[in-house]
DNA sequence: ATCACTGCAAAATCTTTGCATTCAA
DNA sequence: TTGAATGCAAAGATTTTGCAGTGAT
């Protein structure tokens, strides 16, 4: 992550009376270089040995508070288990409902409008997620899906 | 459900070597009449007076048997816990990430082609998830979003 | 100095598993 | 009949919570 987006963020959770932590701004650095959509545990072990004193359960509030924020977003594995994505560029996902490996797709591979009316009434779209939900390369086996 | 859709549903399921059985095919009817995109352990308490013999650990076996085949789909609420959906005819959602409340949205206020070329390379796609996420009018409050 | 945040441990929630019994085919 | 599916109980996985100590402002 650029310094930029790191002073944005820090101004961010100060103008809501929250703290720009060491933790939480390491969780969001790591998040941003690790394009693997890692669950709360990973983003954890992974951090384990940068920063010995981090718990897991700072992790997972760190993960809601940054979530709510929108400083980040989660993405659904398809299995009921959290997954994270720190990339602040608008993107899809695409998710093998065999491995579970979560790919980041392009916006402009399957770009849309908003629509203009309500999609129901009265609710207020923050954000569109879209998944492909599929079979990847390696549980294709090169082979076509049958 | 009409009986046409359960007679398909019985029969996908043996020409996969699966039985029919009353439970399963209990909760796909219940899935397929009740549109709030219950958890299974939700789905379990609706069903229990009619069902007294079910159990959730069955639940969870059939709704998991059922998504694998494709009767039935997961729906992401966004807080890691998995909700079910049982309609049949391909449909968006709109989630609150206020108090988690998921609504269909229809098709046609959200139209797409799917793209023509690979998503991700070699990445057979089977289905496209697309989710509204905000806020509901109940958390909206009839306010505008802040 | 103050109070939001962290880390730890413990609890709560959600989901899966093992196995004897039951039931669809 | 016969083996896939169920139901029960127990385990496993994931996430949340309470609270004393720590650290950002």
């Amino acid at each position: 992550m650029d310094a930029t987006g790191e002073q944005q963020v820090i101004d961010q959770l100060r103008r809501c009376g929250l703290r720009a932590t060491g933790q939480r701004l390491a969780i969001l650095r790591m998040l941003r270089t690790d394009r693997s959509h890692p669950s709360a545990e990973q983003i954890y072990s992974r951090m384990k040995s940068q920063h010995p004193t981090l718990s897991l359960s700072t992790v997972y509030k760190t993960l809601q508070t940054l979530a709510q924020m929108n400083v980040l977003q989660t993405v659904d594995s398809g299995t009921g288990k959290q997954r994270f994505d720190g990339q602040p560029i608008a993107h899809h996902h695409a998710v093998c409902s065999f491995c579970g490996q979560i790919s980041d797709v392009a916006f402009e591979k399957f770009p849309y409008d908003l629509p203009s009316e309500d999609i129901v009434p009265e609710f207020f779209v923050h954000k569109v997620k879209v998944y492909f939900s599929g079979r990847c390369r390696v549980c294709n086996g090169g082979q076509q899906p049958s």
